[in-house]
DNA sequence: GACAACTGTTGAACACGTTCAAGAAAGGTG
DNA sequence: CACCTTTCTTGAACGTGTTCAACAGTTGTC
């Protein structure tokens, strides 16, 4: 299931792009630029592009970003043109192109901001919580948590995510780091935990529950609830659910089944 | 989870749209028109337009929908412009935007097809077997199948369908005829298989049936092996899962889970 | 047949995302 | 310093989806 990779509340970017742009450190230190491009199999794509990003530069991409951020949150995605965003930051369109592949790049980094802040939410949860249904709620609480504020627009470039060959996809090369940076919240979960899990199906679960958190992202995404409360049922709805399941992982009865399932996934892992 | 709504080898259409467009009869009778508008929330929309529909505006239609759909095949459906379907149909822009409120719009028409398609390759199945697992089985491949010359592109506007506020959304209210459609066919996989199951589930099982073909389409979607082999070994994994799971559902031990999980989808269901 | 009220059709015009050739600024090298 | 190379910046121009005021065609009414 696709699904908006995260999400956070980013308090910052809370003074107009004006002034001092921050100093070049912090976040989006990647280097991931070179797009892998969707359209058909046009031979290699001849540009691993990689830009050295010199202070200058930085500074501008930053200076864009933040606008552009900004913009989406107060007028919306849709609504927010690459004119607007250049004019505001006080650049020309041709501009943001340079730092940015196209409109939907700009996205990325809210998505980088949003990783960030649920690691953060979690943390509190994971330090002071043993039981494994507790920490697992209460992950899955705050990630919806940190997404709330953006539910209205987070819809409108789910769309966006949601083409497979989209380098936003959640599955994709290009949000890898994203993504493992997110399982890695659920193994926490897990080892953090006191619960007895069968050792195989123990490998298997970060990936396992991330795959759940993606649903429940998704079902947020549609979910038109006030508060989007029905997402909350659904989280403490399902938790227990998963919590009975995988204590059940170790009855000698669930043996053959639970080997079925991971059977199934790897089958379905290796191409 | 979002996914393609249905499926299907429309092999109609397949002179090219000058000469003579059939006869206003056949599919695509439904009176849905007047676009839901994504947008905030502005007012009521004044206009339940309902159009009804004259013998030469049907004909009209169906030939912007013709040409569309098969430049959509033949040139994939972002390269495919308005300009390119009013030109190769003979009429102006314009008009194509009288008839579809946009260029998603004319994918509903290809969900309609698939839908059908889908319907007919798998009352095949249907007729032949009483297997649970194996109908099942059946049901789902043929859905595959009847998609399958349309991998690439369904992708492309899996993006469109992805939206919830979209029309196309297989959840939302103007899509809710493909969507029963659809859920009637599991509905038959049911009733007509020999298999035992708790009356309870067995009254939620369509909708859950339909829910899961959702999840295996948005698999398929995303599938990028050769000839989408991986998605044809998760149905094969899949199936034998949940039937062992529906037969299980009698269990005197399993109850309490399955009220669980019963209780939940209502939980859910309910505003 | 004259008139009105629709349904159906047109193509220029608009705003948008994106590209690109041109050049300015900054760094590096002798 | 003069020079070359690389990074960065510009804004006009292109092709796109979509809109809209105007007009044509059809149907119904007296």
């Amino acid at each position: 299931m696709t699904g908006v990779t995260t999400a956070a509340a980013d308090s910052a970017a809370d003074d107009p792009g004006a002034g001092t742009p921050r100093s070049a450190a912090g976040e989006e230190a990647g280097p991931v630029k070179a797009a892998a491009r969707g359209e058909a199999a046009t031979e290699a794509d001849s540009s691993p592009v990689e830009r050295p990003r010199r202070a200058r530069g930085e500074q501008t991409r930053q200076l864009i970003l933040e606008t552009a951020l900004r913009l989406f949150r107060e007028r919306g995605y849709a609504e927010t043109t690459m004119r607007a965003i250049a004019k505001e930051a006080g650049v020309a369109v041709g501009n943001a192109y340079y730092y940015f592949d196209s409109k939907e790049h700009l996205i990325q980094g809210f998505y980088d901001r949003n990783q960030a802040a649920h690691r953060v939410a979690a943390e509190r949860v994971l330090n002071t919580e043993k039981d494994f249904a507790a920490r697992l709620r209460g992950v899955l609480h705050a990630g919806i948590d940190v997404n709330e504020p953006y539910h209205s627009f987070a819809a409108t470039f789910f769309k966006t995510a949601a083409e497979p060959s989209s380098p936003l996809s959640p599955f994709s090369s290009e949000s890898s780091p994203a993504r493992e940076a997110a399982i890695a919240i659920f193994r926490d979960v897990i080892e953090g935990s006191s619960a007895k899990i069968d050792p195989e199906l123990r490998r298997e679960l970060p990936e396992l529950l991330w795959l759940a958190w993606m649903g429940v992202v998704l079902f947020w995404v549609y979910d038109r609830s006030p508060g989007q409360r029905r997402t909350r049922r659904l989280i403490d709805g399902v938790v227990p659910l998963v919590d009975r399941l995988v204590g059940l992982s170790r009855l000698r009865v669930l043996r053959p089944a639970l080997r079925q399932v991971l059977a199934l996934i790897d089958t379905i892992r290796r191409d």
